[in-house]
RNA sequence: GCCGCCUUAGCUCAGUGGUAGAGCACUUCCAUGGUAAGGAAGGGGUCUCGGGUUCAAGUCCCGAAGGCGGCUCCA
């Protein structure tokens, strides 16, 4: 069995061959579609017609595929004529198969396999197929059926939704063995787990989905999180800035959101009549901040920052957890400024971003979004033009890596968009900078340039954690909820061995009252509390350790006689004297 | 929104047509205990909701809500 990655992913096109061959031994009226080798394994898209299928179906075809393959069974290429092709398609009455082999136009011949009894000859299933895949069936490797899923025919939802079967394979059962476990690894890191087991956040029925709550701990999260963002900035001359939530449709209409984007939640005002949305994003608003006085050129850059929620009216079946939600709070700002001041202003957006998620020890990878040839775009070419060249020109300038995503553009402009992966390897974006010509002028922003002519500026988004929601959906993640100390919500726990400490836990309260934790926010006062219950001690440092608290401080009568406290952290354990408690938090903090 | 699955105590889950269980958590009592669960007793459920089948429904059927895995979408 060669172990290189080519030969694992033959082995795991062939499989979804077998998978086929076995479906169409159960269901002989099942139409298939596509089945390629993915990550981990591979899938087939098959329509079952009428027949109900469901996960609990999978233990019988895989029966049936390891049927197939105890027979030994090869895979030959067969070449034949298009004609002859389309001929087949029509004999097996295979719909999906015809439409791929109509759009062969240009090919003269196209390419089949056969899976066929080697002994017997019997060809037990044919399917139009490029290749390649292991010659002989007893080269496959360990794989089991995972999961069935609706997918839409060509992913166009417009389409049939066809049922995809899922399978692990791997090239030995001591790989598939290994990916289970990391898999079962990565559901314990889940932030939906850990949310409700740190008490981070919560939902309720009541108040409907996709809209999270936060309890007090997972709010002091929230803000350590989003002034550690906003720091960046602020330094950088960002001024902050607040809006109402709502605003009349008129302006929506005008940024054109009001016709592209169904996502709107509208409702209409009981008093005047007047048409109301809940605001999806916040660049009108804050345009019209801009707009409120006139500008001149010397006061460009002007750049604004606000944190706060929009509200997206998600379709259902795409919410979940903290990744997609229907409030969604952004750590938003935007720059009014002039074409030569772009590359600056960019520049300490990227810098900054590469910096924060470097300090929270973050890998993200760039992409480049730029727009398709759909509609769904303001702007017109020219202006696309320019700034996806200057986006990509800033790319290179700070020696990232990046790949181009093309239609994942925003409605108003190309974006350098930062992905994140989450606990079970699905992308997410983070960060976000993005280039907009286009919005400016749909407001009729201007500013008076020096020699007295009225100017267009340019908009700069951009939002470094993306979604509070989404960044703390990672991030608990990425930390297992083992969260650093500056942003803990509850950084040390004072735990007592008994009550025969009169006094000395007040002591100790008053020493971590005077530390002050500088970096990376700012005026950082401690966050303490007491467990002075009467569980044991071993109880006490469970529920602390299983809270993942970061600093455990244990006080004790043999403590209060050495003047000391025992210090619990990830790393174990050690005695700091009262009076080097202080320091020794302080540097805690800089690890 | 689409396809499939799931929903039983605060939490994690058992219970496959005959009137509801465990562990943890909680409350009270006992225990004053030194580095990941000290002991005992007690309280707690319209089995998500609405219909239906049945002598009988947590259990079967239909619908809704919420959740999970995908697809599609994501300013």
């Amino acid at each position: 069995m060669g172990s290189s990655g080519n030969e694992v992913e033959k082995m795991r096109h062939t499989l979804s061959h077998v998978l086929a061959a076995a479906v169409q031994e159960l269901y002989p009226t099942a139409k298939f579609g596509i089945g390629p080798a993915i990550e981990n394994g591979f899938y087939y898209d098959i329509d079952f017609g009428k027949v109900k299928v469901s996960e609990g179906d999978l233990a019988k075809i895989e029966k049936k595929m390891r049927g197939v393959i105890m027979r030994g069974c090869e895979m030959k290429r067969r070449v034949v004529s298009r004609g002859e092709a389309v001929e087949w398609a029509e004999e097996q009455d295979q719909k999906y198969k015809k439409e791929l082999i109509h759009e062969l136009q240009n090919d003269e011949e196209v390419s089949f396999y056969d899976l066929y009894d080697a002994r017997t000859g019997e060809v037990l299933f044919t399917d139009l197929c490029k290749g390649p895949h292991v010659k002989n069936l007893e080269e496959i490797g360990a794989f089991q059926l995972s999961r069935l899923a609706g997918a839409y025919w060509r992913g166009d939802e417009k389409r049939e939704m066809l049922t995809r079967i899922y399978g692990l394979a791997f090239a030995t059962e001591e790989e598939l063995e290994a990916y289970l476990v990391r898999q079962e690894e990565a559901k314990q890191r889940d932030h939906r787990k850990l949310g409700k087991e740190l008490e981070l956040y919560c939902f309720s029925d009541l108040v409907g989905a996709g809209l999270p709550m936060f309890t007090p701990r997972g709010t002091i999260l929230r803000n350590m999180l989003a002034d550690f963002a906003n720091g960046y900035r602020e330094r950088c001359g960002y001024r902050k800035v607040c809006i109402p939530h709502i605003a009349n449709v008129e302006l929506y209409k005008t940024s054109g959101h009001y016709q592209k984007f169904p996502e709107l939640l509208k409702f209409i005002s009981q008093e005047s009549g007047d048409e109301l949305a809940l605001k999806p994003v916040n660049c009108p608003h804050h345009s019209q901040i801009f707009a409120s006085v006139p500008r001149s050129y010397k006061e460009l850059p002007v750049k604004y920052l606000e944190t706060t929620m929009v509200y997206r009216d998600e379709r259902k079946g795409e919410l979940g957890g903290l990744s997609r939600v229907r409030a969604i709070t952004q750590d938003d700002s935007h720059v009014f400024c002039t074409e030569d001041q772009v590359e600056q202003v960019f520049g300490e957006l990227i810098e900054s971003a590469k910096d924060l998620y470097q300090k929270v020890g973050m890998k993200l990878s760039l992409r480049l979004s730029f727009r398709d040839d759909s509609d769904g775009y303001i702007g017109d070419e020219k202006m696309w033009e320019k700034a996806q060249a200057a986006i990509e020109r800033m790319a290179r300038k700070f020696e990232m890596e990046y790949s181009i995503g093309l239609g994942e553009a925003a409605m108003y402009g190309p974006k350098m968009d930062f992905m994140a992966m989450d606990a079970l390897g699905r992308q997410w974006q983070l960060a976000t900078v993005q280039l907009d010509y286009a919005m400016p002028e749909r407001f009729g922003l201007e500013y008076t340039d020096a020699d007295g002519s009225k100017k267009t500026p340019i908009m700069i988004h951009c939002a470094l954690l993306g979604a509070i929601e989404r960044f703390m959906s990672i991030f608990i993640e990425h930390t297992a909820g083992w969260f650093p100390l500056w942003c803990a919500p509850e950084q040390v726990r004072i735990l007592t061995v008994n009550d025969q400490v009169e006094g000395y836990v007040e002591e100790v309260e008053e020493v971590l009252r005077g530390v002050v934790l500088q970096e990376p926010v700012a005026e950082n006062h401690l966050r303490f509390e007491k467990d002075l219950s009467d569980d044991s001690l071993g109880k006490k440092i469970k529920k602390a350790t299983e809270m993942k608290i970061p600093v455990v401080l244990i006080v004790g009568p043999k403590d209060m006689e050495a003047r000391e406290v025992s210090v619990r952290t990830r790393d174990g354990e050690e005695k700091v004297k009262l009076e080097d408690l202080s320091g020794w938090l302080i540097r805690q903090n800089g690890q």
